[in-house]
DNA sequence: TCCGATTCCATTGACGCCCATGATTTCCCA
DNA sequence: TGGGAAATCATGGGCGTCAATGGAATCGGA
């Protein structure tokens, strides 16, 4: 599956339009929804930002309440409530609400940040900062990623 | 698999191109995404490069939320959102980004030092100072590889 | 008819594609 | 084994295309 990867910042015009990142789109191009679905971090200054397959895997997840507590059950229905899904124009503009803006406080300038199968939408200012914070504590910390092992050749593992 | 062997020292002309190892792309040629992908050291003054590939086990890696930590996860996000691909044109070229250059402290030739699973990219008078450096340690310590045992079945490579 | 939203068009600058060159290596054949 | 032909690769430059952006035009609903 397409990732998101790396940071693009981009302007928003008089008429409240942002143009979502080219390789944003393409990987979104698969996904029925031409457009984006965007909500509101519980937990940063930022939007959560994701393809309709990524909502409806969650959909998905939820429903299988094995795996979800209550409160993974009562996150989930937050987000699908507070979703809203934001199709591109033909120039792959879309219009940010103004909820959404102020809960980011982004005025003139977004940030679309590439999560993996995910993305944010920051204030630029705001996400430099964050990334700073992080970047330090990465130096002194030190953590180290484990890595799935790789598939063998003829499927083993 | 084919692995990222050997140092190669190429220049970057006017219009900041630079060839990628045939060696290098030819490790990459299986990849869906005809390109690489690069993003800041944490640790070095260098940049880490890998394929799409390798992304896409990171980013199965983090979805496993088990396996990985907070810390671990900010650092997965870090690395998605710093990350760039870099498309090559059809010689074989990439586009280096100022901010990637400036890092490394990267100018007119850059290094691209082979790391098995995936590379890096040296300003190549920075590299020779801290390989001089391991391998002076090396000598005087005599540190030992030790090797996993090679799979058994599906006739392997 | 007015206002907001969506679509269409134009601009600009960056990036990708094409061709050419030179140097090195590989290969083939005498 | 040595020399020459061909292929490969790193490099340089011209040119077309696309993405981001701004503004005008059109559509639709109140």
């Amino acid at each position: 599956m397409a990732l998101f990867l790396s940071t693009f910042v981009n302007r928003i015009d008089k008429k409240g339009r942002t143009s979502v990142p080219a390789t944003f789109r393409a990987a979104l191009s698969a996904s029925a929804f031409q457009g984006i679905v965007a909500y509101r971090s519980f937990t940063s200054a930022c939007i959560e930002g994701c393809g309709m397959d990524f909502m409806e895997r969650l959909s998905d997840s939820a429903q299988n309440f094995d795996a979800f507590s209550d409160e993974q059950e009562n996150l989930a229905a937050l987000i699908f409530a507070d979703a809203r899904q934001l199709a591109w124009d033909p120039e792959g503009r879309i219009n940010l609400p103004e909820d959404i803006l102020a809960h980011a406080g982004i005025t003139e300038t977004v940030a679309f940040v590439g999560k993996g199968q995910t993305f944010q939408i920051w204030q630029p200012d705001a996400y430099k900062a964050v990334e700073a914070d992080i970047r330090a504590r990465a130096i002194t910390s030190r953590p180290t990623l484990p890595l799935r092992p790789k598939p063998l050749a003829g499927g083993g593992s």
